[in-house]
DNA sequence: CGATTTTGACCGGCGC
DNA sequence: GCGCCGGTCAAAATCG
């Protein structure tokens, strides 16, 4: 946790190298498990030298399963939120109330206990999944983490024992029933509070965007979704102060998503809505998403499965031109955050090519 | 002019 | 039953 702590707040340098130690002790202990009896007291330098070589043919592109397995365990070491099987289970259709995710400034934890869907339930009751997450604000832009959707505000409440009022924002698309929660944390004015509530019944605008940029799959889905940010009227968005993105996605995201692509394929439900891609189709009423084309996976299905992505508060600043006007104040409470910053933040942060992207996938909405 | 935000009113759950 | 509290509604205001 320290040292992910340590990464999420140092710069690209320290990033990379967090990033190497933290490859370099998953091949330490995929080298230890190979040599089981091996002496255990080898740490001289040589042998550690003989590790990273050792994981280094292990990366080699031929490699591709013995990769895989590494990038498994890299994401089980760097993502601390929730695991394929949170998001399968999250897939079918679970609730648990309890599921919670703490961004504790720039970590996560995750406490996942999804429960079994139960049919009778009503849908409200199986959307109770929540999670909140507490994120340092960055600037006069609310600090808020982009999460890819647009969010319309539609009620404040000052709460009891706290100076700061909260906001509710709902999805704006007409069939998701998304909601959010932001509020100023108490002993930290400058830490947000979002709590998210609900499953999104669309991809994220980003999705849209990132897949505009640099995939050639997205024009059914741009047929079909909800016109993406640049397209729209909407001005807050200010998408023409966004760097030009690279048309590559930064390696390291591109392992998370080949670690979610690895998976098998994924059943999502439910499936109201009307959505085909290539790397989509629908399969009576639910649907089915083939992820085995890692290609696919790296043209932003990530965002398909994982909608929510915070990004490093230290990089947030860079995503936006002073002149991007932000309608947040001190206090929080008309932050309309999203609608405002989400979009641009997230295709730069996709894109931003020296980032090494270890980006916090947070789930807990499908679609 | 449409979309979004603001803000007071209203409603339901919960504890006493 | 009553009051408190959090969440939502909806009309007015604001924005671009």
């Amino acid at each position: 946790m320290q040292e992910s702590r340590k990464y999420w707040r140092d710069g690209d340098v320290v990033g990379e190298e967090l990033l190497r130690e933290i490859l370099d002790e998953t091949a330490a202990a995929v080298h230890s498990n190979s040599n089981s009896n091996s002496n255990s007291n080898s740490n001289s330098k040589e042998e550690e030298e003989e590790e990273r070589e050792y994981f280094a043919a292990a990366m080699a592109p031929c490699g591709r399963r013995r990769r895989q397995s590494m990038v498994n365990k890299l994401i089980s070491t760097v993502y601390s939120g929730p695991t394929i099987s949170d998001i399968e289970s999250a897939l079918s259709f679970t609730a648990g109330g309890d599921q919670q995710l703490i961004a504790d400034g720039h970590n996560f934890t995750a406490s996942c206990t999804p429960a079994v869907f139960s049919p009778e339930k009503t849908l409200s009751k199986t959307m109770e999944n929540k999670y909140t997450l507490k994120m340092k604000s960055c600037g006069n832009n609310g600090g808020l983490a982009d999460d890819g959707y647009k969010w319309r505000k539609y009620g404040q409440k000052s709460i009891k024992n706290s100076p700061n009022p909260r906001s509710y924002y709902r999805c704006t698309n007409p069939r998701c029933n998304a909601k959010k929660q932001v509020e100023r944390a108490l002993d930290e004015p400058d830490t947000l509070i979002v709590t998210y509530e609900g499953l999104h019944l669309h991809y994220t605008y980003s999705h849209f965007l990132h897949s505009t940029a640099s995939s050639s799959s997205t024009t059914t889905q741009q047929q079909l979704q909800p016109q993406p940010p640049q397209l729209s009227k909407k001005p807050k968005l200010h998408l023409h102060d966004d760097p030009p993105p690279p048309p590559e996605m930064e390696d390291t995201t591109m392992m998370i998503m080949q670690s979610f692509s690895s998976q098998q394929q994924h059943q999502l439900l439910p499936a109201d809505m009307m959505m085909a891609s290539d790397d989509c189709y629908i399969n009576g009423s639910s649907l089915m998403m083939s992820l085995d084309d890692e290609q696919a996976a790296a043209g932003g299905l990530l965002e398909d499965v994982v909608p929510l992505l915070v990004r490093r508060p230290t990089s947030c600043n860079n995503y936006y031109s002073p002149a991007t006007t932000c309608t947040s104040d001190n206090d929080g409470s008309s932050a309309s955050p999203s609608p405002s910053i989400s979009s641009s933040v997230s295709v730069s942060s996709w894109t931003t090519p020296m980032s090494p992207c270890i980006d916090m996938a947070i789930l807990s909405n499908i679609f």
